[in-house]
DNA sequence: GTCTATACCGGGATAGAC
DNA sequence: GTCTATCCCGGTATAGAC
């Protein structure tokens, strides 16, 4: 039977995977060559081949294997009523997705760098940005449509909010030391306030004149 | 006199400089080799290093000039007062810092991606994110001590509104097309009715129970 | 100072034995 | 599937003539 064959196939693809993420975060996507990876691994180079065509796809799979991991757990907590002018429903959702960009951190950091990466030309920051926050952004043209005013087209606060969550984190988790001495949730918390106060106190005209 | 050669020399650097700047925002500071300046500019790829050590030394000229040139026009502008949670003083504020990164959209581009680039592990991304809003910061402070109450500390406020502010440019001005439909002005004005009502509502308890 | 030519090397990718 | 060995190219940086 080739099943050990296809057993050994499987822990050598893991191998790769494992160092890859544990590269990822140390010295970063962009500089984490093939011949790391696979020396990490202790596997040799022409192996690498045999799993992924190049750096990007094993990124991909890597990508693949944490929507799998994130989206039931997701799911599962969902809430379904979304009143983001709500401060707790607020702080749930930004505190969620500040512990999936800490538990995939690897991920994370290479699909960061990779994006920024690209040619600025391809509009590729903007185009990932608005797609990552698309769900953000349904939820605030819903309160607009129930008549709360925002303090500007859903269209760029969402995508602003998403900018400053990912950004943050990006710089946050990759500070050695001398980063913020604050723990997570005093974070949350902070970013919570400020936009929780953006969102539901614009009512309250503060306008000059 | 030498002044011709000198002049010579300092048209090949400012060509060099100028090339750069057009290719940064194109290509972006990674993708853009020594020797695509060097075309570009109409010189040989030798003559390039008559004038920089290599491309990071170009790129800190460029940083060089654009201070020189932003300094001033900045220290004129700034308000002496700074209650940030004057609406009007604040969107100024906003306003000034999206001005230089459209103004300067090709070195910010390549700030971008070389901090990005960079080993996560040197932290590089939280050092230079604090150092560039300190002033916010002491600002926050100042608003503290006078008995403001701000959603959470200015350590984590500051960063976290430059986050927004340099990840948002960034994906805005390098959105090819299909960007969002919006002008500059009415961005300003969303994010400073985002970051108004954050800073300065707070007071007003939302807090449940 | 600027040019042409080239040395040099890192690293992606493949060939072919096992 | 995995290995070793190698090809090969892009790109940095230098040498030396002008």
């Amino acid at each position: 039977m080739t099943g050990v064959r296809k057993q050994k196939a499987a822990q050598t693809e893991a191998a790769l995977k494992e160092a890859a993420r544990r590269l990822f975060v140390e010295r970063g996507y962009l500089n984490t060559k093939i011949t790391d990876i696979t020396k990490a691994a202790g596997r040799s180079t022409g192996s690498f081949y045999e799993h992924f065509a190049d750096k990007d796809e094993l990124l991909a799979g890597l990508l693949a294997d944490m929507r799998g991991q994130a989206s039931e757990q997701i799911v599962a907590e969902h809430p379904r009523e979304h009143d983001l002018t709500d401060r707790e429903v607020l702080k749930a959702h930004l505190g969620m997705a500040w512990g999936v960009f800490r538990e995939h951190l690897p991920v994370v950091v290479a699909l960061f760098q990779s994006m920024v990466a690209d040619e600025p030309g391809s509009g590729r920051a903007w185009r990932d940005l608005t797609a990552d926050t698309e769900m953000l952004r349904e939820h605030l043209e819903w309160l607009e449509e129930r008549g709360h005013r925002l303090p500007g087209a859903p269209g760029i606060l969402a995508p602003a909010i998403g900018a400053m969550l990912a950004m943050l984190a990006y710089a946050v988790m990759t500070a050695a030391d001398g980063g913020p001495e604050m723990a997570d949730e005093e974070i949350v918390e902070a970013l919570t306030g400020l936009v929780s106060g953006g969102l539901g106190a614009f009512g309250a005209s503060r306008m000059p004149g």
